[in-house]
DNA sequence: ATTAATTCATATAAATTCAATAGGAATTGA
DNA sequence: TCAATTCCTATTGAATTTATATGAATTAAT
């Protein structure tokens, strides 16, 4: 389950994809319809996590770091949720070893969730920010859920 | 994220599977190292959503219902967990609506989410305890993790 | 210099979920 | 009757989630 911080900090970006600009967090807050001082503490970890720069003061706001198509998707996720993988013993990012387990080698869940781990992997690894702008019919409106 | 009570209760039917006959609560939590108490709360949700049957009293415990191969990982970890999808609004089985999308056809996160939630659902839904059992390379010493 | 707009930092809190444990009732076979 | 077992209900402690509150620091404009 992605946690609601980690459906915000998306919508975030993709507000800051889509308009390419500066924005204020509370503007960010109202375009992505988050509860705007949630959304400040989430802006904060994107910056921390490199995907998004912050000038403080009057006229100061948010930008995203770098173009959107090179934000993929699996950083965001790992950023605010911690591993992709179904259980720590799966993750590349995140490994850690289980207490149940003596012999992680051969263990069968193991396999099977390292396949579940490397499918999502595949498709948040290869999605970026820009994919999601493009994704949506009515980009033109900025409509995008 | 798995939780503890999917993982062992995967533990357990892989023990019920690679074993073939009915076991006491006691001897699977054994075999598969889990709380033992935390295991029979688990059996009793397994038998509700019918992956194995339960005879009570002495010589009583649990058995498989039905055969590994036809007992998938995706049926487990919904019954135990949930729906596989990163979010409600693009679960099949769990479906609901968000609370901050107007027009969830649209909704680029929603897309997003439902490439992912496919993803997992086509591994979970097509490996069966069958599968696992055999998947190990120890199976024949009963060693699977 | 003052003010307004903003980010940033820290603390707190309510609600929910997770991972169990406890105790005992009901059932069954010997 | 006894021992082994499942089944049922309640409780608990800890962690996590989803925020809100307060105010300090920073910046641009007047």
């Amino acid at each position: 389950m992605l946690s609601m911080k980690c459906k915000y900090a998306l919508k975030a970006l993709v507000v800051l994809a889509a308009e390419g600009t500066k924005l204020p967090s509370s503007a960010i807050a109202q375009k992505a319809r988050v509860p705007a001082k949630f959304l400040e503490a989430i802006l904060t970890d994107l910056r921390k996590a490199d995907a998004l720069t912050s000038e403080r003061g009057a006229h100061g706001g948010h930008k995203l770091k770098g173009s959107p198509e090179k934000i993929m998707l699996g950083h965001v996720v790992r950023a605010m949720d911690g591993m992709l993988a179904p259980i720590p013993c799966a993750s590349t990012f995140y490994y850690k070893k289980c207490d149940d387990c003596t012999d992680e080698k051969i263990c069968v869940i193991r396999h099977a969730m390292t396949e579940v781990r490397n499918k999502i992997a595949e498709v948040l690894d290869s999605m970026s920010l820009e994919d999601l702008v493009n994704m949506s019919p009515k980009k033109k409106q900025q409509l995008f859920w």
